[in-house]
DNA sequence: CCTGCCGGGAG
DNA sequence: CTCCCGGCAGG
């Protein structure tokens, strides 16, 4: 825990940096340019376990675990992956393609919180404090079989039934199958104003398929998309009530999967996420989804924004999924937020930035009222309230401070 | 202690 | 320019 070490004397010799790692980042910020930054091997005396995320290398792709025995069938799988990674808009761990927002080549370690901010399908729940394992993964979901290889202990074969296997990854979806005999499964159509309810998968598949996604019906091929589309609930026959509640798992917010429009604009992924009918809080709601537009800071800062912290790379002792990094909170205007929502704290920064510059009063009483009700405070130097990206972010994700602060400038991103 | 950042300096 | 840090003022 202690990275702050004096062991920085020599101004022309190598940074040895007050023991803050900080080495081969940047890049994950998307440096337009700078991209010769990375200094040399910093000697580092202290690398705080979880520090930096090995970097690079992370593709945000399924991690097979690689122990089947087909070959062949892997090959398939991925073949399966690709295709409906690139069909799908789905910005669940969205193929290192974007373009404005490059960080997301990092996406492995941020997964849960760049699922929860940028997709729509609004999972907030990963910033609440509760500790629920949750299972929440970057790796993107797949057609029907993959899950087998993500699936903890996979029961080994269960191809004999349909693809509906799919729910694997949301929340807590045991896939029941009718094990009281009072409870009938059936699959719900989640598509938007859908309310379609079908008694067998293959069936929702095909509803899905045919009517939202725009493909073709009678093939009878499922190219796995569907499965996003529809889940599996639990009809209890003498009650039927619920329904309702197997769609809603754990927060009373969100919860149809991915919107966004039919089969077309396949490109405009996250460009294109319209706030639509989520039901999420105006702030975890609009700040995300214009944090994927917006660009840059400013002034020193070229970055842009839409990367979330980044906490330590894969914990030394964890498994190899990314689910329990649980950093310090911080506060942010006088909130304490959990690290996941730091895309928040980055969005609301930013939109504060650019409310500045268009309504000045307006954010300017805003922020009066909010924390610094007096301006002047007798002494010359009013030193500036508002955390600034260094308290907010911390050392340990100095990467992703404005650059006026990593330079000890005054901040750009939280003006007073 | 810690935080924000000015002023100065290196490449 | 870009990048960093000493060091100081204000908590
Ligand atoms: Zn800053």
């Amino acid at each position: 825990m202690e990275r702050q070490e004096p062991c920085r004397k020599s101004p022309t010799e190598r940074p040895v940096v007050n023991g803050e790692r900080r080495a081969q980042e940047s890049r994950w910020l998307g440096w337009p340019e700078a991209s010769e930054r990375v200094p040399a091997p910093r000697p580092l005396g202290t690398v705080p376990e979880q520090k930096r995320p090995a970097t690079s290398a992370h593709i945000p792709v399924p991690r097979q675990r690689k122990t089947s025995d087909k070959a062949h069938m892997d090959e398939v799988m991925a073949a399966n992956v690709l295709t409906s990674l690139s069909t799908s808009p789905l910005v669940l761990s969205p193929p290192a393609d974007i373009t404005s927002l490059d960080q997301y080549s990092k996406m492995w370690s941020e997964g849960p919180a760049a699922l929860s901010s940028c997709s729509s399908s609004g999972n907030w729940s990963w910033d609440a404090p509760s500790d629920r394992s949750t299972p929440s993964t970057p790796s993107p979901p797949l057609p029907g079989d993959i899950p087998k290889t993500l699936l903890p202990s996979a029961h080994s074969d269960d191809s004999v039934e349909e693809t509906e296997t799919a729910h694997f990854m949301f929340e807590d979806h045991p896939v029941p199958r009718k094990r009281k005999n009072s409870v009938k499964v059936m699959f719900k159509c989640m598509w938007k104003n859908c309310e379609k309810v079908l008694t067998t998968s293959s069936g929702i598949q095909r509803h899905v398929r045919t009517l939202h996604l725009g493909r073709n019906g009678d093939s009878d091929h499922s190219d796995g998309e569907e499965d996003f589309y529809y889940t599996e609930i639990d009809v209890n026959v003498d009650t039927l009530t619920d329904g309702l509640s197997s769609l809603t798992p754990t927060s009373p917010t969100s919860t149809v999967p991915p919107p966004f429009p039919p089969a077309e604009a396949p490109k405009s992924e996250q460009t294109a996420v319209k706030p639509e009918a989520q039901l999420i809080t105006p702030l975890s709601q609009s700040a995300p989804t214009t944090l994927c537009h917006i660009r840059s800071d400013h002034a020193y800062q070229a970055t842009a924004p839409g990367s979330i912290p980044d906490p330590p790379a894969l914990h030394p002792t964890g498994a190899g999924f990314s689910v329990s990094w649980q950093p310090p909170p911080v506060l942010f205007r006088g909130i304490t937020l959990y690290p996941p929502c730091m895309a928040q704290i980055r969005a609301v920064g930013v939109m504060e930035k650019r409310l500045q510059a268009q309504h000045p009063t307006v954010i300017k009483t805003l922020t009066a009222a909010t924390l610094s009700p007096k301006p002047a405070t007798g002494t010359r130097k009013p030193r500036g309230e508002a955390k600034k990206c260094r308290k907010v972010y911390g050392m340990e994700n100095r990467d992703m401070w404005c650059t006026a602060c990593r330079w000890k400038k005054a901040c750009q991103r939280f003006i007073d």
